[in-house]
DNA sequence: GTCTATAGAAGGATAGAC
DNA sequence: GTCTATCCTTCTATAGAC
């Protein structure tokens, strides 16, 4: 209290931050921004909304935290392919773990694209930068890899976001998905990307 | 672009209602539905918030009067699927006609994508219905293709899917696309997608 | 048909008691 | 730390003059 820490000490604003930051992201993800509601937070969060308000100084502060918790874990499967791998098995296991991703964790999928769709007005500076430099980062280990004749020579950074696309699209259109589609979705969509993927990059 | 209409209008109505429902889908497809305000409608179209009202009865007619004229061109490109053709040329065509619609008009897709992002509040019964009845038409057509040795056997549901995330995604999620892409991002898409379906849908 | 003015509700944020 | 009460802004929608 007398330090000016911005993190948590007791027990109790640990507990109540994480309870803040679930229910936040709940809400957000299911109704965007503006749809979201202090109410609906603090709600989820079963705490009452000028208490949710001690412990973030505003709404936009609390969906600040979230995207910023996101991004890094968010990447982590991008970042882990191994330029010393075999080409066609890192790829495959980057599309698993993104997949498993979207699957596990699809609240944070569409906390993520509502944010883009909007145009990404707090994250527009992340995506030019950070995502940009890993991005190109790997366009160039799979560059090399063509090069080498080991996988086939499609466009790198087109070829990323398309595992993106493909990956997300269950947990951003989960809805649309499940009209469509009546077994278990993500069974048949991680058999079905596996060989997309690997007739797409067989060399 | 016209709902058909039952009732005639004069020359200032019909003008009225498109400019509103121009300036509206510039709005809920940037913004959201919660996220748009009758200001920045009326503002958009040029007139004032009563007068947009005087149109409409609510905001929410508005977005559904969007919603309905989106469906039936969203679906053509798919419905235009012969089965009477030559396999992969029409699912190549396909794609570039989905891509190509995806381009141009962009706001629709965002405005479909939010849509859906929050569930569907107002689109679960077409999805449900009329979408689920054509898409399982159209892959009874490829499973005849694939069972004919036409093309190869990749779950025909996921891959409709597939061509809308992989099509939409350049519309929806633009702006990171363009953080990531330097040229023409959709020139490279084309080109990228036709050469990505041929490898896996070639017999 | 179009406007000004405003009602009425909802939502973000603060005050202050405990 | 947490709550009740409330302020103030924003937003949808309506009233009513012209």
């Amino acid at each position: 209290m007398t330090t000016a820490s911005r993190r948590p000490r007791t027990r109790i604003q640990t507990r109540n931050r994480d309870a803040i930051m679930a229910a936040a992201l709940d809400v957000f993800a299911a109704q965007g921004f503006r749809g979201a509601t202090l109410d609906q937070i603090a709600e989820a969060a079963g705490l009452s909304k000028p208490n949710v308000l001690y412990y973030f100084p505003s709404k936009e502060a609390i969906h600040e935290a979230l995207l910023a918790d996101l991004m890094a874990d968010w990447l982590a499967p991008l970042r882990a392919i191994d330029p010393a791998g075999e080409p066609l098995a890192e790829i495959l296991a980057y599309v698993r773990a993104k997949l498993a991703m979207s699957r596990e964790r699809s609240r944070e999928s569409r906390l993520f694209a509502n944010e883009i769709l909007q145009g990404a007005p707090r994250m527009g500076p992340v995506l030019a930068g950070e995502l940009r430099a890993l991005v190109a980062e790997k366009a160039a280990v799979i560059r090399r890899w063509q090069a080498e004749g080991r996988i086939a020579p499609v466009h790198p950074v087109h070829l990323i976001m398309s595992v993106w696309a493909l990956t997300q699209h269950y947990a951003d259109f989960e809805v649309q998905v499940q009209a469509l589609i009546d077994g278990d979705p993500w069974e048949e969509a991680e058999r079905h990307l596996m060989h997309h993927f690997t007739r797409v990059l067989a060399p």
